[in-house]
DNA sequence: GAGAGTGTTGTAAC
DNA sequence: GGTTACAACACTCT
């Protein structure tokens, strides 16, 4: 289930090979995921590959965008004749079995390889949309955490009047961009903030202290290829991300903090688990 | 069978 | 209008 480090991940890797590529053929298996005229792609080349949130964008040679969203489940996997992309051995073995019942849209290209889009749940979307159709989706969207415009100064502004918890203000796709609940936690725990502070309440030094904090831990994702949990995100040679082996905080109620040994704390906030630690997290 | 799950959007109530 | 909680999306796993 991807956060911003999985989708940045799997649009490098298909920034490699699928420039220049054209497609030949669009099968869907299920029809909610795709919104438009699927046919209408056959012929058409990837110019390029970019994201923005969590949202991949790939340019088409009509000027028209393939635009794509993983949501919770989504998985987008690029499969050549040999399944080795990166050279080395897929970690999960169900991709040498595609399309699975989970595949709900494979885009076959001219040159002999696969994309297959999987989505369990049903909540992500690939769809055919123009420039401004795309503007239009990326309109009120705050900077990503990887954006040199996203200051200090611009989250205390953004934070002045905000009253809910500063972990939902963070996740709040309008202020910025990026922190999924999994990386959010993460962040608050190494910039010992306690997820339940009101937003307004943090000092100038506090939010510049957790704004380095969440670009350090989304960086740090983005090295270490993104979070697996259960095997349910693989990027797109099939290979799983490692930043579950240095998470901090998520998923690790009972254990003891990596600041100061205390143990961790599961909460609920804004509908989400929530785990932080309740001595130096303040 | 109940509950939870790494995302996002919409609704209703205050 | 801001805020908050909750449901919804649809499915699998514990």
């Amino acid at each position: 289930m991807p956060e911003l480090p999985e989708v940045e991940t799997i649009v490098r890797k298909l920034a490699l090979v699928l420039p220049g590529q054209v497609i030949k053929k669009v099968t869907l298996f299920h029809p909610k995921t795709f919104h438009g005229d699927s046919t209408s792609l056959v012929g058409l080349k990837v110019e390029n590959i970019t994201r923005r949130a969590k949202i991949m964008r790939f340019n088409l040679s009509d000027g028209r965008n393939l635009v794509v969203h993983l949501k919770m489940t989504g998985q987008l996997i690029y499969v050549d004749g040999e399944l080795r992309l990166g050279g080395g051995h897929p970690t999960a073995d169900w991709v040498h079995d595609l399309p699975s019942k989970h595949t709900r849209v494979m885009v076959e290209f001219e040159q002999g390889k696969t994309l297959f889009f999987n989505d369990q749940r049903l909540f992500g979307w690939m769809k055919l949309v123009t420039d401004e159709e795309v503007a239009a989706l990326y309109s009120g969207l705050g900077p990503d955490v990887t954006d040199p415009a996203l200051t200090t100064d611009y989250l205390v502004e953004a934070f002045r009047r905000k009253s809910v918890p500063i972990k939902v203000a963070i996740m709040d796709n309008a202020i910025m961009c990026g922190l999924g609940n999994i990386y959010a936690c993460d962040a608050l725990n190494l910039a010992k903030i306690h997820p339940q502070r009101p937003a307004k309440s943090l000092s100038e030094t506090e939010v510049d202290r957790l704004l380095k904090a969440s670009q350090e831990t989304l960086t740090k994702g983005i090295e270490l290829g993104g979070t697996t949990f259960d095997g349910k995100y693989v990027d797109v040679d099939g290979f799983a991300g490692q930043y579950q082996s240095v998470v901090r905080v998520y998923g690790r109620e009972g254990k003891p903090c990596l600041n100061c040994g205390h143990s961790i704390v599961k909460t609920k906030l804004g509908g989400r688990g929530t785990y932080f630690c309740p001595n130096c997290q303040v």
